[in-house]
DNA sequence: AATTTGATATATCGTTTTGATACATTATGA
DNA sequence: TCATAATGTATCAAAACGATATATCAAATT
């Protein structure tokens, strides 16, 4: 990650859709996509300044009077461009950090029940976000047929298909844990 | 993460197992684990001297002559508390960036052709690391039976679970794609 | 025998990202 | 009325990434 900014595609991807602010990035980041993508402000806002003194977005301002001041982004002709180069691009980096494998990993040097512990909190979790998922899918399924929103649906799918699987997973794993 | 090095547990786990040199740390991680977390020299070698100042581990050099030099690092009881601590803790952060679903929720600004190839590289990365996987299986459930081992069997099984997952998800996802 | 290649081994550098925090405004609601 | 939650922009130290530098040693090639 430490030559091309991934954010970067993330925020034009956004914008590709709609014109948004820096906040309204972070609050679409966590939202729909925060199963498969992170983002901190941290990163959005340089990565705003440094895209668009690259001429791939344009600011304005919101010119709605009485509510506060704010910067809204729209996407340039370059800037889809650099968007649709990305999306044509053969490799796709695909990394996870899974703490709580790691904990399996390494759950030898305590007790079977720590272990046991680690992966109830875990299936916990993964219920609770597989029903946040599944509202999502009940929703897009209900709306008009259009090209983003088949593309939003097979990510929903996507993780339902997989939160279901950790779920079997963990049934097997406190089996086997239990003896 | 800017709080505290996850790298550091990492190397206490890789530790609890057996001594190793900041060079077999980055193979460790490269190889069994790689596929549910990463790490770089960049991130290692700091975190080495840290936790030898912290006295979480202790380093000597590699006695056996004829051979390069070698630091060689042994888990100290300080950071075997640090590692049961850790394994202990409520809170496990999982997380995952995905570039193919990245492409594939921002797929709409293409052609359908794009996302359809976007997952057939995906799916053939994924068929070739499940390979792996099941190899990894095969070898683990024919060695005697241990604490870790055991441990070591059940994140291979997750993997192959949710890469399975993948996969069936691709096909569906094709099927759609192509209406 | 000489040379190249690849694996081993330690280390650092610039860039990106994280997670936290600072600061200010507007809306909600007890 | 007053607290507190949400909106909005922005920055900072710490952490991680990915690349590269440097050097040794074994194996393979010429």
């Amino acid at each position: 990650m430490a030559k091309d900014r991934k954010i970067d595609v993330v925020i034009l991807g956004l914008l590709s859709h709609e014109d948004l602010t820096g906040y309204d990035i972070k609050k679409r980041i966590d939202g729909a996509i925060s199963f498969f993508w992170k983002g901190s402000f941290g990163s959005i806002y340089p990565a705003l300044n440094a895209m668009e003194q690259a001429g791939q977005i344009s600011k304005y301002e919101a010119d709605d009077s009485g509510s506060r001041k704010k910067i809204l982004y729209h996407i340039t002709a370059k800037g889809t461009k650099v968007l649709k180069r990305w999306l044509n691009e053969e490799q796709a980096s695909n990394e996870l950090k899974y703490e709580t494998l790691l904990k399996l990993y390494f759950g030898g040097v305590e007790a079977p029940e720590t272990t046991v512990h680690n992966i109830d909190i875990f299936e916990e979790n993964i219920k609770e976000e597989l029903e946040v998922l599944k509202m999502y899918e009940k929703n897009l399924k209900k709306e008009k047929d259009n090209s983003d929103h088949k593309h939003f649906l097979l990510t929903v799918m996507f993780g339902i298909e997989t939160y279901e699987a950790y779920l079997r997973w963990c049934v097997k794993a406190r089996k086997m844990l239990k003896n």
